[in-house]
Formats: C-alpha cells, structure tokens, sequence
DNA sequence: GCCGATTTGTCCGTATGTATC
DNA sequence: CGATACATACGGACAAATCGG
C-alpha cells in the first residue's frame, strides 16, 4: 500500500489504463483537471505521470495533452522485466513455479571469481545453484553469490523458497539499483545435464549486479535461460539532450 | 548543448563522475550544497540528482546523502541500450560501422505482418533489410518497417548513412518512446546467408515498436545479432509499493 | 537512549516559458 | 492572436532517516 500521494495517484491513473477506463490512443485528463481530481499540487501529478510514461503506459505531448499507449503484452512466454524475483515474474506471467537447489556452499572468492564478479578478493560468499521449473519444465539455470556478511544464514528451505523475500522482509536489507547485462552464450555441460534444450547451442544469458542501500554490492547472479522461453521487455524513452 | 537547467547540471555532475573528480562510492556534494554550487533550486538540483540514478550513476540515501555507483564498462563487446541508433551505439563503442543495403521495397501490409509488427492491415510500409558491419565483419541483420505516410521518400543512401538522423533532422519528427523485446531464435537461411556464424544455431533478437511523439507506431524494426557480439546493458531501480 | 544537526523525501503554490490549436 | 496544455524553475514547509555527541 503506497503511503506517498503521488504513488496513489499513480497506481489509480496505471488502474484506469489497465481496465480501459482510459483509452488506448486517447487522452487522459489535463494535469490541472487531475489537480482538482486528486486535490492535490500540480507537481504530485506530473510525478504520477511521469512514472507511467517510465512504464511505458502514457506519452506526454507538449502543448497536447498525455496519451496513453498502454496494450496488454501477450504472456506467450516467460518474461523479465525491472528487478524481479523468479517467483513475482512466475505468478505475474500465470506460471506454475519450482526450484530445486543443486548447491548451497560458502566459498572464498579467489582472484578468477573476483574477475567475473566484482567482488573483492578473499571475501566470503554463499553460492548457491538451482534450477528453476515452469509448470514442470527444467527451463532456467540459476547461479547466485550473496555476500555472507550481508546476507548470512541462508538455507535450503530458503533457497526453494525466494531469497529476496527472506533478505527484505527477514532481514530488513532494501534491494535498490540493479545492473544487469544480456548476452548469448553457448551451452555449457552443466546447462544440458539440467534442463532440456533439445539442439539449442545457445543460452540467453541474464548477469546481474545488486546493490542494496547503502551502495555496496551484495549479490551477483547469472541466469541462464533455455531460448524459447526467454523474452526481455524493456520501454525506453528517448533523452533530449 | 542542453538548454535546460538540469541537464546542464546533470552533464556536469555526470563528467565530474567519469573523470573521477567525485570518486566511486563516496558521496556527491549535499543537494543544498549543490544549490550553492549552481546557483539553483533545490528541485532542480534533485531533478537532476534523480536522472542520474536512473543512468546507474548515483545512488541517493536517505538522511545520508547521494553515492556515486559509477564504474566504467569494459568494452568487449558491442552494446546497446536506451534508444539509440545503430550508428550512434558504434560510435559509442569505438567501432567502424559500415552498412549494406539488401532490400528496400514499398509493401502493403497483409494479414501475416499485421499480426506480427501490430500495424494495421492494408497500411503502406516502406521494407528496408540491411547488413550491419563492424570494423568489418557482417554481425547484424536488420529489418525495419517504417509507415510510408510518416517517413516518406526513404532512399539507399539514406539507409546507408542513419534513417533515425533523417527522421529526426529532416522530417523533424521527433522519436520518443520505444517498447523492445530481447529473444534468442534459430538461425535462418537468411542469417547464414549474409553473417559469419561459425556454428551458432541461435541469433540475438531485438524487436521493436518506435512511437513518434504523437503516439502513433511509425516504425517497426527487427534486429538479429551474431550471439558473440550482443550485449545488452540495463539498470533498474527498484520501486517501493 | 535522547536530542539536535544534517540530509534526503514529499508536497505545496506560484511564476514563466513554450508548443499546439 | 488567445486559450489550453505541458515544461521548467523558484522558494518554502514539513516529514523521515541517519549520525554524532
């Protein structure tokens, strides 16, 4: 529940999209009728608004008006999008979600891990492997390392279930910025041992670094994901410079 | 040269976070400080502040102030992000682009493309498939329809220097908003065609909607990536419901 | 543990500029 | 030209989080 006016603003106007209240192509009202609407400043609404042109539901036009451009994506198959833990996009997508865990060991990291990952040399890290299931199907290759000294205590019961829940709500560490990286990259043995892939030669690869508030760095993960099953949305808006 | 106050200000912090004069994890200036410094606003010192988080250059923190989160890319590989143009990316990236030409054909759209690109049946759409090279070496093919009635008197020269510079400079129709999909898919005869595959079976894919800045789809694009030279980069920041 | 200083987060009201129609 | 609508900017107020004494 957003305590914030303008993210209340917000979900109402994303709600009113979302169920054609307010049309596809068509305008929504003008900021200052809206400031009588919700009562509020003009500049709460144009925050709201400017959130949903982030998600790509509005387009404001200069001298015209915000238009919404918002369509229902056809779940054909499994997609990302935002920092999302597997089991919000599984429920988001109508997907029947498992996991099995394949490890769950503290390592040191030495100086080829410290290469690939950003972490410093010497420090302590939980790895943990899994793969993940869509109504079933071994689709999805996880490997993550979490900083122990961030995020100690990790178990297997945890790992099944969604560690971003346990490091949020247990312990009380918000997640914030996320850099992420997609590329291709050829199977590996691990990739066919685990999941399906048919003749596929390729993986869509998800890299990710995570920072929680205060800046440091406490998660890598890479994603490995079986081609047909991956899908990457993404609403760009371009910058004037 | 931005006009505007805040990307003013939003250049220079950024500059001074490249060159390392605001170094990688310690704090930015306070924002009053910072309204000292540029002779502004608070709002527009938080404005510009809150751009740069969304680049993934800063992170600000509550009752403690703005960290840098900065750190330079290593350039491997080929990489795109935001909204920008094949050229645009090379440049970026320090490569040579070059282009060729495959196809450039005036269509009328039919069942089987409406359903695909989402543009209306029986609409005009201008065909262009090119080969993208860089430093060389054919990587990319790219297939773009544009709306005839929106982007008219396309040529092959044009489509072999830069279509957005002519959209953007000459038509004078601005380019706002992008909604993109990353996939993996098999390789076609037509990929093998034109690129140097090796034995990859699997071929990056970005498929796009382009909206011009009245809300109208006026482009529809597809390009196939050779899997060792995609890169994708994104940061996300996560929002508090 | 409390208090006060600092810093960011939210919100308001107003003024002015610019684009569209 | 005038009316409307979004874009930018200013200044002020209070809340919430953090940190040091």
């Amino acid at each position: 529940m957003p305590r914030a006016k303008y993210q209340t603003i917000y979900q109402d106007i994303k709600q009113k999209i979302e169920t054609g209240e307010y049309e596809f192509q068509k305008l929504i009202p003008s900021e200052n009728s809206l400031v009588g609407i919700y009562n509020c400043s003009r500049n709460t609404i144009r925050r709201a608004i400017f959130e949903l042109a982030e998600g790509g539901y509005v387009q404001s036009m200069h001298g015209v008006g915000v238009r919404v451009i918002y369509q229902p994506v056809s779940p054909t198959a499994f997609s990302m999008g935002g920092i999302e833990s597997f089991r919000e996009s599984a429920i988001r997508n109508h997907k029947v979600p498992g996991t099995k865990v394949l490890n769950l060991t503290n390592i040191t990291v030495d100086a080829r891990i410290a290469a690939r990952t950003g972490f410093p040399e010497g420090e302590e890290v939980c790895l943990l492997q899994r793969v993940r299931y869509l109504d079933g199907q071994p689709l999805i290759l996880d490997m993550n390392m979490f900083l122990t000294s961030l995020v100690p205590g990790l178990t297997v019961e945890i790992a099944e279930r969604s560690v971003y829940d346990y490091i949020e709500n247990d312990l009380g560490m918000p997640i914030v910025t996320s850099k992420r990286r997609i590329t291709v990259e050829r199977v590996t043995e691990l990739d066919e041992k685990w999941l399906d892939l048919g003749d596929y030669n390729c993986m869509a690869v998800i890299s990710g670094k995570v920072y929680n508030a205060d800046g440091v760095m406490f998660e890598f993960t890479q994603s490995r994901h079986r081609p047909d099953y991956f899908s990457f949305y993404d609403t760009a808006v371009r910058k004037k410079l």
